[in-house]
RNA sequence: GCCCCCUUAGCUCAACGGAUAGAGCGUUGGCCUCCGGAGCCAAAGAUGGAAGUUCGAUUCUUCCAGGGGGCACCA
């Protein structure tokens, strides 16, 4: 049988080809913006108006009926609004049906097989230092987008790329290199840029006990500062598939590789000892150095290396998050990208904007003034700081409150949300539940019941745009509104009392909710809480 | 100088070019004999400025003002 969401996506698809012989890109239905609105809203007859040079009420009327018939049983009505909107209100029926479905098949009814294999890369900082709340966002972030694409049934893969060569290693080395002079009586004399962090000390101190190993030092401090990013990163529950290095990359001569092919093309040439490559014959702003007249390779060549070793590796779609300073870098990959002869769009970038905190203190590892991910989480905790991570779309700069999230934890919306759960459970304890039966759904009559209904019953929207568009947010903004829809209730309908159909049916209705909630929350990475 | 992002209620944020511009916090006023009041209900309150495209602009274009961030043969 049908899931109810994907039936009615399918029915609008299917009218519109047959009346107009077009397809649109879904999604065909949103959530609208008011409930009086109905259940579902489609703006298709707008959308054609424009193409088809007709008018949108017209439209709506010519689909309203051949809808009504395949729907016949899981619609009340189709509403046709103002200038086109078409709003569906879904059957008492409908609602119970999938109400059972649903506490049948758990989370299950939600998921998908959408089977496509795609690559995450995010997070991918140097490694020259622990993770600042900069790096924390787009650990979370990239976590959360990978949860709900696998919950859709794709296969997919964290990785972070370690940039463990170049000239910031270098510096990384020498600032350690002065750190040890200086614990064994020496000036400190760090070189200029250098890393000031305390942690170099630290690693100096741990290097000079364990010395007898005789490692190499740049191997040492790379282990020892990946072993703090790890650490950082498990404590956000952040957990990737793959570790791959730039050092190998380079090593295996993939690099020269590319060079390689891009001069086969003819797309390099030689200008002032260093050698270039068009890019711009690609769409880039300015062309870019792919050798240096030193003989140095730059990174971005090792990177151009990685992507077509990632592309290589036959993923359906490559998903990169950046942070802010690389939104000039993308032209640049996607133009090398196109260079190798391979198809642009594979490519996804996602910028994920700058995390300020409310003090306007400058985030910078080298100057060493960061805000370590780890200051932040032993204050706010791991819940708390992903829920925070992930209050802003991508694109938005997100100023992250300190002083809210750790003092003022009330007005935190995480507990909002947690608090709803807490309520289910508690009454779930004084009822002494047994199982569910699906017999005393049809009790649910009364517009509170079925309103709380109808807000579990978004929930499929909610992660379709979560992987539609990469954005994390929506599921916040769904739970949000789901405790709400459920507060609401609560202060309105009692469960324990009235008559024993109604009260199991509104058990019914009160599991269900709780597995939305769960499945919300774990998507989240965030711990439902069963009492406060 | 060039490029990107941002400017919406007192504050923090929403709104594929569409419906009466929505929420939360704060403010004001209600609601506890009651499954946890860490809640619920109600009220007041907003598109930085100017022009343009459009049946329709918070959204697109241009200019102006203000804020943030990028502009390496760094990574």
């Amino acid at each position: 049988m049908k899931k109810f969401y994907q039936k009615i996506s399918k029915a609008l698809e299917n009218v519109i080809k047959k009346e107009y012989g077009v397809e649109l890109a879904p999604p065909l239905w949103e959530l609208p913006q008011k409930q009086e609105f109905g259940d579902l809203s489609s703006t298709v007859a707008l959308r054609l108006a424009s193409k088809l040079k007709k008018s949108p009420i017209e439209i709506a009327l010519q689909l309203k009926a051949p809808l009504e018939k395949l729907l016949s049983k899981d619609v009340e009505k189709v509403e046709i609004i103002k200038p086109g909107f078409l709003n569906l209100f879904i059957s008492q029926a409908t609602l119970v049906s999938s109400l059972n479905e649903l506490l049948r098949n758990k989370d299950k009814f939600f998921r998908r097989k959408l089977k496509k294999k795609i690559l995450l890369e995010f997070v991918s900082a140097n490694p020259t230092g622990p993770l600042s709340i900069a790096h924390g966002r787009q650990a979370v972030v990239g976590d959360v987008i990978a949860n709900a694409l696998e919950f859709f049934g794709n296969q997919v893969e964290r990785e972070y790329y370690i940039n463990d060569t170049g000239r910031q290693i270098e510096l990384l080395v020498s600032s350690l290199e002065a750190r040890i002079r200086e614990i064994n009586g020496q000036a400190l004399t760090l070189p200029q840029d250098g890393y000031k962090g305390e942690y170099i000390r630290d690693i100096a101190k741990e290097y000079l006990r364990q010395r007898t190993k005789r490692e190499e030092l740049r191997r040492f401090v790379l282990s020892n500062i990946m072993a703090l990013i790890k650490k950082d990163l498990l404590s956000l529950g952040v957990k990737f598939d793959n570790w791959i290095s730039q050092r190998k990359i380079v090593k295996e001569k993939k690099v020269q590789g590319v060079v390689d092919i891009l001069r086969r093309r003819g797309l390099i040439y030689e200008k002032e000892g260093a050698l270039w490559f068009s890019s711009t014959k690609f769409g880039d702003d300015k062309d870019r150095v792919v050798k240096k007249s030193d003989g140095q390779l730059p990174y971005f060549v090792s990177d151009i290396a990685y992507h077509k070793d990632k592309i290589k590796r036959r993923f359906n779609s490559l998903i990169n998050l950046w942070g802010p300073d690389h939104h000039g870098y993308i032209g640049r990959v996607e133009a090398a990208i196109d260079a190798l002869g391979y198809k642009r769009e594979i490519l996804k970038v996602i910028i994920i904007q700058l995390v300020t905190i409310k003090q306007k203190i400058k985030m910078s590892k080298r100057a060493g003034t960061a805000i370590l991910l780890s200051d932040l989480i032993s204050e706010v905790g791991k819940d708390a700081a992903r829920f925070y991570y992930l209050t802003r779309r991508n694109s938005s700069h997100l100023e992250f409150d300190i002083d809210l999230a750790c003092a003022a934890s009330f007005d935190n919306p995480l507990y909002y949300i947690q608090y709803a759960c807490v309520r289910i459970e508690s009454i779930f304890r004084k009822a002494k539940a047994e199982d569910f039966d699906a017999k005393y759904s049809n009790f649910l009559t009364d517009s509170e019941d079925l309103g709380l209904l109808r807000s579990l019953l978004q929930f499929p929207y909610c992660l379709e745009k979560v992987c539609y568009s990469l954005e994390p947010v929506f599921i916040i903004e769904f739970l949000k509104n789901l405790a709400s829809s459920f507060h609401k209730f609560y202060e309105r309908k009692r469960v324990l009392v009235g008559a024993k159909e109604l009260m199991l049916a509104r058990l019914n209705l009160l599991e269900a909710t709780r597995i939305v909630l769960h499945c919300g929350l774990n998507l989240l990475g965030i711990k439902p809480v069963r009492r406060m």
